[in-house]
DNA sequence: TGCAATACTAGTAGAAGTTACTATTATTTG
DNA sequence: CAAATAATAGTAACTTCTACTAGTATTGCA
């Protein structure tokens, strides 16, 4: 294994963000000081370095895959709206660490875990509220989706 | 909103499914009774489904979103090797619910969380053990990866 | 310091998963 | 039954990520 330039760029560049930034978002802030670094580059030295714990590959952070250059024990909060992820640095060690013993279904061997918290975010909060979803009652919810299995498998191969 | 019948057969199906699809895997999986169904249906109706809670999106299942027909409160644990994911049923309420406690950062409004323990299968756990993997050396880790930012800084511009 | 070995990069093409679009079909309402 | 419209099939396009290749940079050693 070799160093690069493009490696130690990207490191640097991510332990100074706080933002949590998938693949192609560090591609655009390394870009600025490294104009010709390819996007290739960036996705494998990202695993590589999630690979080797220098940095975190976040578990649960939607579609895409978001890294952070703070590899300090804690959890993390995504707006389910925008997916703008936050810290949440005061988490006691200990009430992470029993989640593992609930471990092994058909004999995993468990090593990790992720946690994400979900939620909304302040301005995503405010836009809804301007702006409210249309609301199904449970009832109608009952009707369209619930259908029993019966009535759906007598007519499931006409389609 | 109408009720469709592709809508019931995908739910059906996911029903009796224990390995929590993916949405390709889930239109393999109606195809056999609905061979013209197409993939965009089968997509859009999981969404919906979720959207509704009446199935569960898995917040953590590695690149490809998965869904789970059963929306009772259990855990996952999904093989970092082949992505085999397991259900965890024995998960008492009370040792999850308190999570959401250490909320608000930012003035999140928390509206849940999703856990998924990693681990690796027995299948995978015999593949690995017939061929292990190289092993770097914390050292050389240090060597490679952990450049001062300062050497770094005044190269920084000549990519 | 210079050279050989080779890990790494830039640039591009391609794969996989997901979404968007449109004409047509199915469901619901009255 | 007919009108209104939500949902579908099929296709194209988009996003994220991976693979590939020729050329470049880094390291180890003389």
């Amino acid at each position: 294994m070799k160093r690069s330039r493009q490696r130690d760029f990207i490191l640097e560049n991510l332990r100074q963000t706080k933002t949590h930034p998938s693949a192609g978002e560090v591609y655009n802030l390394v870009r600025h000081g490294m104009p010709r670094i390819s996007l290739g580059t960036v996705y494998r030295n990202l695993e590589l370095l999630a690979d080797s714990h220098v940095i975190r590959r976040l578990g649960c952070a939607g579609s895409e895959r978001r890294y952070d250059g703070d590899i300090s024990p804690h959890l993390h909060i995504r707006c389910l709206n925008c997916n703008l992820i936050a810290d949440i640095m005061d988490v006691p060690e200990q009430e992470l660490v029993h989640l593992e013993r609930f471990g092994s279904p058909m004999d995993f061997t468990v090593t990790g875990f992720s946690i994400e918290l979900t939620g909304t975010c302040p301005a995503c909060r405010k836009k809804q509220a301007a702006q409210p979803a249309a609301v199904i009652s449970a009832g109608e919810l009952e009707r369209v989706l619930c259908r029993t299995s019966s009535s759906a498998k007598s007519r499931s191969r006409r389609a």
